[in-house]
RNA sequence: GUGACCUUAGUUUAGUGGUAAAACUCCACUCUGUGGAAGUGGUAUCGGGAGUUCGAUUCUCCUAGGUCACCCCA
């Protein structure tokens, strides 16, 4: 008996992607990259660890991504890096760094990959989370914004199996704009303060716009009458919403305007979106981000992106098929018998994937019986049965399985005649 | 970071202050030449640690993980 030993478990809020999820995100994504591929998209991938002065100049310093959910490292050279927490500033940083000015404009790029913050996991959160995203680098006109939209709102309707999900939007305004609009909102509150909740009393000294997410009954009728940033904006943020609403509307895009939608990070700008299920779970999200690059470089370059997260977007799909214990049935298993067989069995499989028949197969059984068992559990159509007799003869017996009728041929023969049969 | 609930075989669950049971799965054998079967066997120091007790899987505390909500976000 070996010493008993305590497993080594998976870290917190850590998940393994077991096969059957995994096949369905594949999926998702190669739809998802084939839409943006249409729409003239290319892909691109940025490091995993960035340095850390990207997220807190780009982020902004006071956010809770950048205060307590990066995950930090230090180098031994001492370089301070992070798992990446979003994927927009490096995508920035991408393309400052690599030129890609000099590229015809807009650069528009998709991704997808894992991202990481550190917080307690709930319901549609851990700690590493996948996201698509796509991005348009260096175009300021809302037709690049709309564009996001419908490419996300195309992926999430035929991608996704989600039946119903709504868009929201709103413009956040420029940094003029959204001055004036906080310093106003601010002041409406401040005379309401004595009946807001606990939250929104801190809210309004560290977040003002977060105080329109408030889900709290009590600051209900406040939030209905508070100022909307809509009427703060603007001549040309008014202008660059209007003209995207336009575009929505022609390209029979559905939105509702949310006024009280807000993005958390400090480098939007104008449009800001959201996808959100009946339930109120948001899928995903974004928004223009002209500010970014002149944050982190000091040059000017304009941009709109958004993403969606992989593991909520098929979190229902996942269900339905898990309810339906759905098990795609194969076509054809292979069975061998024998010593001789068996050494020769690579060499029938071989045959088989060069003709492009998938075969299914249990090499490291012996007996026929538990092989031929393994076959109808898989809900094999056809075995091939591999045994001494056959493999000396170069022929292998093909049997149907549900009529339990087998016939011997050649195994030159072999492909050609699977192919027929399926 | 805050709060609530949970943790017994691979899985889903029972159960008791005197060291555990079922179903399904998996593996092996019966059984190297023909299937969904059957039989037999195997797989748990009851998440980890400490305390109370003659004795703890059961009670108490701590810790880790899970689930969910808040904060925040995808």
């Amino acid at each position: 008996m070996p010493a008993k030993k305590e497993l080594v478990k998976k870290g917190k809020g850590m998940k393994d992607i077991l096969p059957e999820e995994c096949l369905l995100r594949e999926k998702f994504v190669d739809k998802a990259k084939a839409i943006a591929e249409f729409y003239g998209f290319e892909p691109i991938q940025t490091p995993y660890l960035e340095k850390v002065e990207l997220f807190t100049s780009a982020i902004g310093e006071s956010t809770d991504i950048v205060e307590k959910e990066m995950y930090n490292l230090k180098t031994k050279g001492g370089e301070k890096l992070v798992l990446r927490p979003e994927g927009t500033a490096p995508i920035v940083r991408a393309y400052l760094e690599n030129g890609m000015h000099t590229k015809p404009q807009p650069v528009m790029l998709y991704y997808s990959g894992s991202f990481f913050r550190y917080e307690r996991p709930q319901k549609g959160r851990r700690r590493e989370h996948q996201q698509f995203g796509i991005e348009v680098l260096g175009e300021e006109d809302s037709i690049a914004d709309a564009l996001v939209i419908r490419i996300l709102f195309a992926i999430l309707e035929e991608a996704t199996g989600i039946k119903s999900f709504s868009l929201r939007l709103n413009s956040v305004g420029d940094k003029e704009c959204r001055k004036n609009y906080q310093k106003e909102l601010t002041a409406y509150y401040r005379k309401h303060a004595k009946s807001l909740c606990k939250n929104c009393e801190r809210r309004l000294k560290t977040n003002p716009l977060r105080l329109l997410d408030c889900k709290e009954e009590e600051c209900a009728p406040i939030k209905e009458d508070a100022p909307q940033i809509i009427d703060y904006l603007c001549n040309s943020c008014t202008n660059h919403f209007k003209e995207l609403l336009e575009i929505l509307d022609a390209s029979g895009t559905p939105y509702y305007l949310d006024h009280h939608l807000v993005r958390g990070l400090d480098y939007y700008s104008r449009t800001a979106f959201e996808f959100v299920s009946e339930e109120g779970l948001a899928f995903g999200g974004g928004g223009r981000y002209d500010p970014l690059a002149e944050i982190i470089s000091g040059k000017e370059l304009p941009g709109v992106g958004g993403s969606i997260g992989v593991e909520r977007a098929l979190e229902t799909k996942l269900e339905k098929q898990r309810s339906e214990s759905a098990q795609k049935p194969i076509k054809v298993f292979f069975i061998q018998l024998g010593t001789g067989a068996k050494h020769k069995s690579l060499y029938v499989l071989e045959m088989l994937r060069k003709a492009k028949i998938p075969a299914k197969h249990s090499l490291s059984k012996n007996s026929i019986k538990s092989q031929l068992a393994i076959a109808s559990k898989l809900g094999a159509s056809y075995t091939l049965i591999f045994g001494q007799k056959e493999a000396l003869e170069n022929s292998i017996i093909i049997r149907d399985m549900e009529t339990a009728s087998q016939e011997t041929v050649n195994l030159e023969k072999l492909t050609d005649y699977l192919k027929k049969k399926i």
